[in-house]
DNA sequence: GATGAATGAGAGTTCATTCAT
DNA sequence: CATGAATGAACTCTCATTCAT
C-alpha cells in the first residue's frame, strides 16, 4: 500500500546499474564500442533498451561511465608510495600489471580497444596524464639510481614493455605469462 | 576516341583500386573502421560510390583486402634469411619494425585498432600465424644460440616488447623513439 | 495519524487535481502540447509521474479536462443577458475579452496553440459552437438593430477581430492593447 | 552504358524536392509540426525516409526551409511601393491576404500553427520583421493622412484584424468570406 | 567504367504508460 | 494516496548496398 522506501530504491538502482555496466563492458570489450548496440546490451541483461536511458544518458555516456569506473580501479590498484623508489616498487608494478589483465580481461580488452578511438578518450586523457605522472617520475628516479644513462627514455620503454605485454595477455592466448613475467623482473630489477 | 586497348584498362583498373584502398586505409585508421562510412572514403577519393562496389563486394571486403595487402607488405619487409640467426638479424628485425611504423603510421594504426575487432582479424590470423612461424623459429634459435634459460619465452616477450614499442610510436607523441631503439638493441643483442 | 476523514480526502485530491492541471496549463502553454512530456510536469509539480495517472487516464485526458476547464471559465466569464442587446454589451464583450488574455496569458496561449491540433478540437468543437449560439445571435441582433446591411457578417466580422487581437495580445509583445482598446470600442460601439 | 547526365540528376532532383516540400507541408498542416511523422511523410509522398534525409539534413530543417520558401512566396506577393500610401494600397493589402489564405490554406495553416513554438521561429523571426517593416511604416503613413488620432495604434490594429481574418478564413468554415472583404475594405479605405 | 538517387534495415533515443510496492 | 523502475512502441536519423542509366 505504500511505496517502496528511497533505501529501496536506492539499492535497486546500484543493482541496476552494476548490471548495466557489467554487460555492456562484456559486449564492448568483445565487439568493439562501435560494433556494439545498444539492443544487444539490453538483450544480454535480459532488461529492455529504454531501461539503459534510464540509467545513463546516451551510449557514449554508457562508454565514458565505464572507463572512468576502470581507470578508478586502476588507480587504485596501484597505490603510490613515492619514497620507495627500490626494485620493491617495480617489482610491484609488474606484478599489479599481469594481475590487473588476469583477473579482468574484459576491463583491459576495453581499454586497449578504446584507446584507438581518440574521440571517446579525449575527455578523459587528461584526467590520466595527470594521474600518470607521479608514476612516471618515481620510474625514472627509479632508473636514475640505477645509473642509466637515459632514465626517461628507460621509464618509456619500461612503460611500453608493459604496454607489449598486456596486448600479447589479452590476445595471444599461447603467451607464456609466468615465464614472461619472470623475464620482465630479470631485466628491470638490478638488486 | 580510339578504344582503349585491354592493357590500359587494366592500368585504370589498377589504379583506381589503389586510390580506393588508400583514401580508405586513411579513413578507417583516422576514424576507425566501424565510424568510416563508404560514403565519406567515396568523398575524399573524389569518386562516386558506386563505384567502390565495381572494385569490392563490400566494406568489410574491402577492409580486408587493405589488411591483407598489409601483411603482404609487412612480409615483403622482412625477407627471412634462416642461416642468419646472429645479432644482425634481430637488429635488422628492430630496424625495420620502427621503419614500419614511422614511414606509415596510418597502416600501424589500422593493424593496431583492427586487432581488436575479434570478426575481421579471425580470418587473417591462421594466415598470419602461418607466415610469422619461421620468423619465430628463428628468433628462438637467436636466444638459444645465446644460452637463455627459456629460449621460446624469450622469443614471445621480444615480439610483445615490439608490439608495446609500436604502441607507443603510434600513439604516444612524446615518444623518445631513438633513444628507445639504442635500449632496444642494448637489451636483445649481445656481440 | 488518525483517519481522514472522507471530506480530507476529498480536498486534497481536488488540490491535487488542481496543482497538477495548472502546471501542465503552464508546461504546455510554453512548450507546446506534443513537446510536453508527462514526466516535466510532474517534476515541475514536485510530485511523481504515477500520480497524475491517478487522476488523469492519459496525457490526452489532461490535455482536454484542462481545455475544457478553460471554456467553462470563459463561458463563465460572459454571462449571457440576451435582454441587454445594446452597446453595452458589446463593451462588455471586448472588456471581458482583454481581461481574458491579460489576465491569464497561459490559458489564452494554450487555447489558440491548441486550435490548429484538429484531433483535440473536434471533440470540443460541439461543445463550443453550442455554448457560442446564444453570443452570436445576441451580437447579429446588435448589428440588426444599428441598421447593419448584412449584420451577420458584420458578428463574424466582429468575433474574428477579436480573435486577431487576442492573438497579438498573446504573441506581440509590441502591441498598444489599451489604444487598440478604444479603437475597438470605437469602431463597434455606436451610441 | 553511361551515368546520367548532370542536367538528368538536377531535375531528378527538384522534382524529388518538391514532393517532399508538398507533401511535408500538407502534412505539417494538417497535424501539426511535432505530431507529424518523418515516416507518415515519406509514406504519403510514396518514397523511403532514408531520401528525405538525402534532401534535409533533419526534420527541423525540412520545416525551416518550408517555412523559408512560405515567406518568400508571401514577400514577393506584396511588392511594396512606398510611394502609393492612398487607399489603393491598403486595397491590395486587403485583397491579397484573402487571395494567400484562400489559394493556399496548407500554407496559411501551417505558417500559423508554426507561429507558437517558438524555437522554430526565432530564426526566422529577424527576417520577418526586417521584411515587414516597410509595411507598417506604409500603412502607418496612410493612417496619418486619414488624421486618425493615433495612426500606429490603428496600424497595429489593421495588422490584428487582418491576423483574425485570416485565422477564420482558415478555420471556420462558415466564415462569410466576400461579405467580410468587402466589410473590411469599407472600415479601412476611405476616399 | 561510373554515377548518385533510392532503399530499408537497424541504429540510438524518447516517452506515455504500467505496476509492484 | 504515492512512488519511480520498467517497458515497448514509435520516433529521428544513418548508412551499406543496389540499380537504372
Amino acid at each position: 500500500m505504500s511505496p517502496k522506501t528511497k533505501t529501496q530504491y536506492k539499492l535497486i538502482r546500484q543493482e541496476k546499474r552494476a548490471l548495466i555496466t557489467d554487460t555492456a563492458l562484456r559486449v564492448f570489450a568483445e565487439e568493439g564500442y562501435h560494433a556494439s548496440s545498444v539492443n544487444r546490451i539490453a538483450e544480454r541483461a535480459g532488461i529492455s533498451k529504454g531501461l539503459i536511458y534510464n540509467y545513463f544518458t546516451s551510449k557514449e555516456d554508457l562508454l565514458k561511465k565505464i572507463v572512468f569506473d576502470i581507470y578508478n580501479k586502476i588507480i587504485e590498484k596501484y597505490p603510490l608510495n613515492t619514497k620507495e623508489t627500490s626494485g620493491k616498487h617495480v617489482e610491484f608494478f609488474i606484478d599489479k600489471t599481469f594481475e590487473f589483465v588476469i583477473e579482468d580481461i574484459d576491463r583491459a580488452k576495453l581499454l586497449f580497444s578504446i584507446s584507438s578511438q581518440t574521440e571517446v578518450m579525449e575527455i578523459l586523457n587528461e584526467k590520466v596524464i595527470e594521474k600518470s605522472l607521479p608514476f612516471m617520475n618515481s620510474i625514472t628516479k627509479y632508473f636514475q639510481t640505477l645509473k642509466h644513462e637515459n632514465p626517461e627514455a628507460m621509464m618509456y620503454y619500461f612503460f611500453s614493455v608493459l604496454d607489449g605485454v598486456q596486448l600479447n595477455l589479452i590476445y595471444n592466448s599461447k603467451f607464456p605469462s609466468e615465464s614472461v613475467k619472470e623475464i620482465l623482473k630479470n631485466q628491470f630489477i638490478k638488486s
